[in-house]
Order: structure tokens, then sequence, then C-alpha cells
DNA sequence: GTCGGAAATC
DNA sequence: GATTTCCGAC
């Protein structure tokens, strides 16, 4: 799954995504692929390209905005998906919780993982202010999910 | 660029 | 229900 390390901040290297993450497309749960899912499933990926992790806990930075939503476009049928309607779809994240804005900073949004708990490596101190338990190694997710 | 209402779409 | 489409406001 998450592979190397490069370029990627430090708390990103030890995460790992529930398996809906990573779905291809259209997982036998036969619901739609949603947005964030998606993006997820490239920042997993590490695919450094239309998107990349940034410097906080979290954060991402859409580096190709037409590209990002072309894939997006792409992966839900919509040929004419761009930016500016891709943009709106994860303002729409802000009221669910899912998403916030990073104020000032360009295409940088951040998941709110604060409702994510994760564990990988034991040992790992994990996400800034969490308790890690002991044995535990797997992702799963409380309330965000 | 970013925001968020409104209507349409699947 | 989760976007997609369109758009006026800042």
């Amino acid at each position: 799954q998450s592979s190397g390390c490069v370029n990627k901040p430090v708390w990103a290297c030890t995460l790992l995504f529930p398996d809906w993450a990573y779905k291809p497309a259209w997982s036998p749960g036969s619901r739609q692929v949603q947005l964030w899912h998606f993006l997820l499933e490239l920042l997993g990926r590490g695919e450094g390209g239309a998107v990349g992790w940034g410097g906080e806990w979290g954060e991402f930075v859409i580096r190709d905005p037409e590209r990002l939503a072309r894939l997006w476009g792409e992966r839900k049928g919509k040929p004419h998906m761009n930016y500016d309607k891709l943009s709106r779809a994860l303002r729409y994240y802000y009221n669910k919780r899912i998403l916030h804005k990073t104020k000032g900073k360009r295409f940088t949004y951040k998941f709110n993982f604060s409702k994510l708990i994760l564990v990988n490596y034991p040992g790992y101190p994990g996400p800034p202010g969490h308790q890690i338990p002991t044995g535990v190694h797997d992702v799963f997710c409380t309330e965000m999910c």
C-alpha cells in the first residue's frame, strides 16, 4: 500500500488507510466513490502529481487543480468536471466536518483526522495528542467514517 | 481564489 | 444523500 516515505511528511509515512480508501472504483458494496475516498486513494498512493500531503497533520495541497479535476471526472464519468465544481464539492465537506480549509494557503485543505484513529508501527507517537494503544496494528475510524 | 445558495442530477 | 452545475458576492 503506502510504499516509500520519500517526499512525504513523517506522519504520512506511517499512515495506512482502511480498505475502502483504496477501493479502485465500484467496490462490491456498489456504493459510488466519494470524493474524499478518491483523494485518500491518490494521497495514499503517493502519486505526487495532482495532489500531495502538506506540512501539517492531515493537510494536503492540490498541486494541479485542473488535472485533479480531470482525474476525478474520469472516475465519476463526468467529462466536464473542473476545479471550480470540484472545489464546490470540497466546500460541502466543511459542514460535514470531513474537511477544513487552510486559510491563506492556496489550494490547501485539511482532513479532520482528529476523528480518525490510526496506528501502524508500534511505538509511533501518532498524531499530536493521541495515545496509541499498545498491540494495535491497524487503522480504524470513529466519527469521520 | 474562495464562499455558499439554489436547482438539477444520479 | 452526494455531488454536479451554475453563479453572484467578496
